[in-house]
RNA sequence: GCCGGUGUGGCGAAAUGGCAGACGCGACGGACUCAAAAUCCGUUUCCCCCUAAAGGAGUGUCGGUUCGAGUCCGACCACCGGCACCA
């Protein structure tokens, strides 16, 4: 049969999925003593159409998919949809569709094409997070976390944005806009439920460094975490309260000749009641959006009317409103210090404050000993800390901060999962109970594009009764932040049908934790700092085991077009419904994995890429082609050919590369150019070679198993074509013979002062003096080794070299 | 500013401390063809050289460790990414 992918592709998939072998199995079936393999990529939002990031994502996690099922493993491979979320909402908005419908074609839609490229998702596992057997799970995950303490209610300055009529969380907002819409976002006081991810900010910063992830994923967590060691400090105020101050360098305090206070600090509003000037002062903060703040770094500040007392010297300090000062980190309070801070530096100068020094080190920022400071003068800056905050006696206290903020998940959005809530005159806040789940999202509501939240005019969902004391009560109308669904999807895969809970934990027992996460870089510090915090709560509850989810994480590179994102106004998007209607699903697949290393960009600038992985697709199909399938055994190693033995030594050394590149390794493309170096081999075989029906039958058998996971259409029907029994995607993966791994002659390089000089054959079996002995009698060696004396030889282990080092 | 990463032919890249440039793309030359496409064969880091042999240089720069460094260590340069008034 010819190379007619077109044709061909589509009915090996129908047999594929006909033949159930992408199923997973459950845990109660799984064989005792099997090894499991649960192969995770980013479920994706369904906007409508895959792209070739999609492509490649999807494609790298079927390779290692297919790879392990081949090598035995049992493997847990699925997919869902990501689909909450306001595209929908818009497109009801626009085209006056149901998110609902629209959600449902756009899955159809993407499903299609997912299958068209041949991925083994065990499709019986699929889930939709709009469907309320999903949410409804979030729900329940929402009360049991109410029930620990886990959510609260809060009112906080919240990042929200008129244009949506939403709030959003802080890793949404870049530069003031909406990361997705660029719509302006400003700072506004709301009511809002909170995650308490702050009580596992240590946790998740340790965990980090177990885990097999590239480095600047957890390098951007453990900024995002923040973490800093340091003290708190009160500090009495003339008057009688006090303000305390959160510092990393208590070491410092004989230097502080001003308090900065953030606008938004109590002490500074309640003197801003008096003092017309001051409250001037923060509303002029306060309207500068959070953009222009960061822009300007000039320091603005305005002096109170409070003063402060220096707890050592019983000094006075004057008390600043300043801008620089955020009310969201450590206490809202800074000791200004400005000798030893860049910031108060600044500050102090502008406002003609004293700047006397107390440490004395290389630079002013940095770490000493100390000066000027009482008693503590002379101490260093590591024990100063220490001997002040025992003399300050309950004043002060070291401490620890995060830059992690908890996770505010209220949005008031219609597309998303009810926050399963009641609104009490009587009983205030109160959770729904379990049995009443889901609270289902309503139909009668009006898109409208602007005002309020839908669901605030849907009568049916709002009016209710008080799970508490029975009395009429109103529906909770926000819903909660789509990252919410993300946050545990992988486990419900494990379990997708179960009525009583999220997933049975002998399911998660059985699979977790996924052993490849793949998906994009964008979604280093919020998705996965998220899904961990579930993960940690979900054990905390009970409902799974083990610190982590996500044990080894890929992030695959980008695919460009000619340098830059591809993207619907830049109008150079590549569709792999178009490459794969020409070349082939195989062929596109080959091209993804090949291009690059996977962590790397892809710049796709013309199809010569994949012209060559189709050129090579109808080179090895020609190749299986001309062969006759042949029943002869394989003669033993003496009584091959030469060429006929270099091949299979070949074949051998391949197999064990490959194998090391899929299984330890995860390096992918160089398993493509494995296979092209195989297949020019199996070429270079002699049409006279004595032996040829056979080895050629040998060789081509198990090329086409090393084959299959990347290019699995074509596999399967040259797998067909070479007599293999059943699928090959179902067969074994080929073991490498160790007695086809060394040739009998191998060749030993003979380098001289590190220089190489010449090559020569030995035998195998050459032991080390032998291969000395050869070494030093090289002729080309010979010529640089003339009136010098060899002082030194080296046989480095493998035996493949030999160093002479003369004088 | 802080943190992380990356620098190798015309291009994508390989080299798991041991022959730098595997594999592919492109280009050039040739075969087949009336011609083209497709396919097949060959060449393709630089210098020296008619050519070849034999040399020499070469993985961002400078230094170090080592018999041996693209790989490890130190400093610097450039680019990419993340964070950033975080007290």
């Amino acid at each position: 049969m010819p190379f007619q992918p077109l044709q061909q592709e589509p009915e090996i998939q129908r047999r594929w999925l006909e033949s159930g072998a992408f199923r997973a199995k459950r845990a109660a079936e799984l064989p005792a003593g099997s090894r499991t393999f649960y192969m995770l990529v980013m479920l994706p939002y369904p906007s409508g159409r895959i792209h070739m990031g999609h492509v490649r994502n999807y494609t790298l996690g079927d390779v290692t998919a297919r790879f392990r099922r081949m090598r035995g493993d049992e493997v847990m491979h699925p997919l869902g949809w990501d689909s909450f979320g306001l595209p929908a909402e818009n497109a009801a908005i626009k085209h006056g569709i149901h998110p609902a419908l629209w959600t449902r074609r756009n899955i159809e839609e993407m499903k299609g094409q997912i299958q068209k490229m041949g991925i083994s998702y065990d499709w019986d596992r699929e889930i939709a997070s709009f469907q309320d057997d999903y949410y409804r799970w979030n729900q329940w995950l929402f009360l049991q976390m109410w029930e620990r303490g886990d959510v609260f209610r809060a009112m906080r300055t919240v990042n929200w944005c008129e244009e949506l009529g939403t709030v959003l969380a802080n890793e949404q907002v870049v530069d003031g806009k909406d990361e997705r819409t660029g719509y302006p976002v400003v700072q506004k006081p709301l009511e809002q439920y909170f995650f308490r991810t702050t009580k596992y900010a240590d946790e998740l910063l340790y965990c980090l460094d177990g885990l097999d992830w590239p480095d600047n994923v957890k390098t951007m967590q453990r900024n995002w975490i923040g973490r800093s060691e340091g003290a708190r400090l009160a500090f009495d105020l003339e008057g009688g309260s006090q303000v305390e101050v959160f510092t990393t360098r208590l070491d410092t305090l004989f230097g502080v000749t001003f308090m900065a206070l953030s606008t938004e600090h109590p002490v500074i509003e309640k003197a801003a009641e008096t003092d017309p000037a001051l409250k001037a002062f923060c509303d002029q903060v306060a309207a500068m959006s959070r953009e222009d703040r960061l822009m300007s770094d000039i320091k603005l500040g305005h002096r109170s009317a409070v003063s402060a007392i220096h707890p050592f010297t019983g000094e006075k300090v004057p008390v600043f409103a300043a801008n620089y000062v955020l009310m969201d980190y450590g206490t809202g309070a800074v000791m200004g210090v400005p000798a030893h801070d860049e910031r108060d530096h600044a500050f102090a100068l502008k406002y003609g404050l004293p700047i006397p020094k107390v440490i004395e080190a290389e630079s002013e920022w940095d770490l000493g000993v100390l000066v000027n400071s009482g008693e503590f003068t002379g101490m260093r800056s590591e024990d100063a800390v220490t001997a002040m905050v025992a003399k300050l006696q309950g004043r002060a206290e070291k401490t620890v901060t995060y830059k992690l903020k908890d996770w505010g998940l209220s949005r008031q959005r219609y597309w998303g999962t009810p926050i399963p809530t009641v609104h009490c005159p009587a009983c205030g806040v109160v959770p729904e109970r379990p049995e009443n789940l889901p609270v289902r999202l309503p139909e009668d509501v009006a898109f409208t594009g602007h005002g309020p939240s839908p669901l605030t005019t849907s009568a049916s969902f709002l009016d209710t009764t008080c799970p508490h004391c029975g009395k009429p009560a109103r529906r909770e109308t926000d819903t909660m932040d789509t990252f919410v669904d993300s946050s545990w999807y992988w486990l419900r895969y494990l379990d997708p049908k179960n009525p009583e809970l999220p997933f049975a934990k002998a399911e998660s027992d059985a699979w977790m934790p996924v052993d490849l996460y793949v998906g994009g870089i964008e979604h280093a510090t919020m998705h996965l700092i998220y899904a961990r915090y579930f993960y940690k709560v979900l054990r905390d509850l009970g409902l799974a085991s083990g610190p982590e989810p996500f044990q080894k994480l890929i992030c695959q590179g980008m695919v460009l077009k000619d340098g830059s994102k591809m993207s619907k106004s830049r109008g150079n998007i590549v569709d792999p419904d178009e490459v794969i209607s020409k070349y082939g699903a195989d062929a596109l697949r080959l091209f993804m994995i090949f291009a690059a290393p996977i962590e790397k960009e892809i710049d796709w600038t013309g199809f010569e890429g994949i012209e060559g992985a189709s050129r090579f697709l109808k080179r090895i199909t020609r190749m299986v082609e001309e062969h006759e399938v042949c029943g002869d055994a394989l003669p033993g190693r003496d009584q091959l050919s030469p060429e006929e033995k270099a091949l299979l030594i070949k074949l051998n050394q391949t197999i064990a590369r490959l194998t090391d590149d899929l299984e330890k390794r995860y390096q992918f493309n160089t398993v493509v150019s494995g296979l092209m170096e195989l297949s020019n081999a199996i070429t270079d075989l002699p049409a006279d070679a004595p032996h040829r029906g056979a080895v050629m039958q040998h060789v081509l058998d198990a090329f086409v198993r090393l084959m299959s996971p990347v290019a699995p259409h074509l596999a399967e029907q040259l797998w067909s074509q070479l007599g293999g029994p059943g699928l090959c995607m179902q067969a074994a993966w080929p073991a490498a013979d160790p007695a086809y791994l060394e040739a009998d002659e191998v060749m030993v390089v003979v380098q001289v002062n590190g220089k190489v000089r010449g090559r020569v054959n030995v035998p195998a079996s050459a032991t080390e003096a032998d291969r000395r002995a050869a070494a030093l009698a090289c002729p080309e060696a010979q010529a640089h080794l003339a009136g010098k004396e060899v002082v030194k030889i080296v046989v480095p282990p493998g035996g493949k070299l030999v160093s002479l080092v003369v004088k």
